[in-house]
Parts: structure tokens; C-alpha cells; sequence
DNA sequence: AAAAAAATATGATAAAAATCATATTTAAGA
DNA sequence: TCTTAAATATGATTTTTATCATATTTTTTT
């Protein structure tokens, strides 16, 4: 083995940090319940510095919300709360990248597909559709409905 | 967007190159063809030194066939053929990093599933599951009939 | 046996991602 | 309006991954 500690497959450990912090936000907070930097960190288990700079970042994109001083934290909006979870990872990882090649060749499509495409293709579409359809407000009810449990 | 360029989504680079140049082999080696890292750097595109280093990993963990010296080079025997892809992954990547949770949560499991859980793993098994079923053999079929392309 | 040509082993360097630290701005309350 | 407490902005440091360089070993050929 290479290297050591591949952390990376399938999502990069900003966007896990950034799924679980809007996660955590969506079952713990709305417009009069904001929630602070120090409050998200610890139960998600992420170095609060880190993941204070992916909330503002994720803040500036607008897919979630804060307001400063005292008083104020980070939240969701009822908008916030309808985006898709393929948003999160565009803001943070960039757009696009889940719909390229898994072997990141560009000449790679349908009509000549690399070996690895006509295989796993409809399994990586399906996720991308699952990325692309499923709100944060839906995760957030099965939690709510016991269907899924937080500890994140 | 934090990270300006993020290449590792599903697989880590260290990961593609090798799965190309196993593919690469299983189309242009046999145990009387032999092919040379410099002859395998090009054509799949991947600097020649460190593929020299994939491939040497590749070699020490007997995912693939080599000989030193004079008329020496990389090849695949037919029982290398018969690997499945899940023994590249995991010899370039270590173990058991395509079974964890999406979260990378260690107390996710299907009694107390994450909020991701329910979701995505019915497409992640049957990602995992082509992983571990499909050999490289196969793959080197469809190239040879057409189903797919090689330009890798 | 010597020379040449290949993989192998080892380690140094560069680039990217993750983590940490700190100064600045904004909003609320006294 | 001053103080306080929060997010925001910026950048430095560390760790990990990717890349590069070079010396060593093995095999074949002469």
C-alpha cells in the first residue's frame, strides 16, 4: 500500500464535514434557533476552526444561512432547507465533478466509452440522481421520523 | 468553493492511474509480451515515474507480473487476469475503504442508519458489489470487441 | 565475466488538502 | 455609543498526496 490513510473516496473530508454540518443544522436549527460555530463542532466531531470555514463558506453560497453578533449563529431557511445535497458538494468541492469520467478521461462518453464507463455508469447515475433530487428537508424528516439517527 | 481543483472524487489519482495501466496491461501484455513503465507512462498518460512506483506496489502485491533486467517489463499472467477490480483499489488505496459509511461515520450501520445511509447504499452496494465481481479479464473483452474504447 | 537494460528501493521535493491562529466586521444589548 | 459576542476574512502551518531523482539489484546477452 501506498498511502498510508485514503480518506477521500467517494466524497472529499470537506464535503463529509460540510454534509454533516448542514445536517446537523437542519434538525437543530431554524430561523429563531441559530446555532454557533463552537455548538456544530464538537457533536459532528470536526475541528471547530475547520468546519467554521466551511460554514462561511457554504454561508456565502447561500446554501445556508448566519447572522453575526450576538445572538446570531448558523442556520437554515425554509429555502435553504429545499436544496439538494448535490449543492452542498458543488460549493465545496466545485461543480461538475461528480459527473465526469471515474477514470477522469475526457474523451470518455457514451458513444466511445472507456472500459470502466458501460459498467458502472447506471450505478454512478443513480447516485448522482439520488445527490441531485434528495432535500436537505427529507433527511431531515427521516431523522425526525426515527427512520435515520444523528450521531454524526 | 474552498478547494480550487478536488480530482479525488470516487477514486484518489493514485488509484486511476493504476486501474489504467492494469487495463492498459490486460490489452497489451502476456507472460511473452512484456511491456516497459516507459512504454505504459505515454499511451495512458500518467507522469513515468510514479507509475513506475504504482506499478512496482502493483507487482509487490501480486496484482500484476514482472521481470527485471534486459527484455524485462510489466505483464499480467492469466491468474492476474482473473483479479477483480477491488484488488487494485485496494492494494494501491488499503483495505476496506470502499465498505465504510458515506459519512465515514463508525457507528453507522443498518440497526441505526445515518441520515445517508438508507439512501445511498443500495447504489453503493451495487457499486462496490461491480467492484468486486468484475475482473480485469472482462474488461479487456469489451475492449477487444468494441464495447469499449481504450485511449486512456 | 562483463556490460547493458530492465525493475526495484529509497528518499527528496512539490503541490494540494486539512488544520490552526488571529485580526476584522457586524449586530445586539446595556 | 460603548461593549460584547458572534460570524467573516485572511493567511500561516501541518499533513497527506503526488511527483521527481537516483542508486541498487536482477536478468540477459555478448
Amino acid at each position: 500500500m501506498l498511502s498510508t490513510l485514503l480518506l477521500n473516496i467517494v466524497f472529499s473530508k470537506s464535503a463529509k464535514y460540510a454534509l454533516k454540518a448542514v445536517l446537523f443544522l437542519a434538525v437543530h436549527s431554524d430561523e429563531d434557533h441559530k446555532v454557533m460555530v463552537k455548538d456544530i463542532a464538537k457533536p459532528i466531531n470536526v475541528p471547530q476552526a475547520y468546519i467554521a470555514k466551511l460554514l462561511q463558506e457554504l454561508s456565502k453560497q447561500n446554501i445556508i444561512s448566519s447572522t453575526r453578533g450576538i445572538n446570531g449563529g448558523f442556520y437554515l431557511s425554509e429555502l435553504n432547507n429545499e436544496q439538494t445535497l448535490i449543492s452542498i458538494l458543488n460549493a465545496i468541492d466545485g461543480k461538475n465533478k461528480m459527473n465526469s469520467c471515474l477514470l477522469s478521461l475526457d474523451k470518455c462518453n457514451d458513444k466511445a466509452p472507456c472500459p470502466m464507463h458501460n459498467i458502472f455508469n447506471p450505478t454512478r447515475n443513480m447516485f448522482n440522481e439520488c445527490l441531485k433530487t434528495k432535500s436537505i428537508k427529507e433527511l431531515a424528516l427521516d431523522i425526525k421520523s426515527g427512520v435515520s439517527v444523528l450521531p454524526l
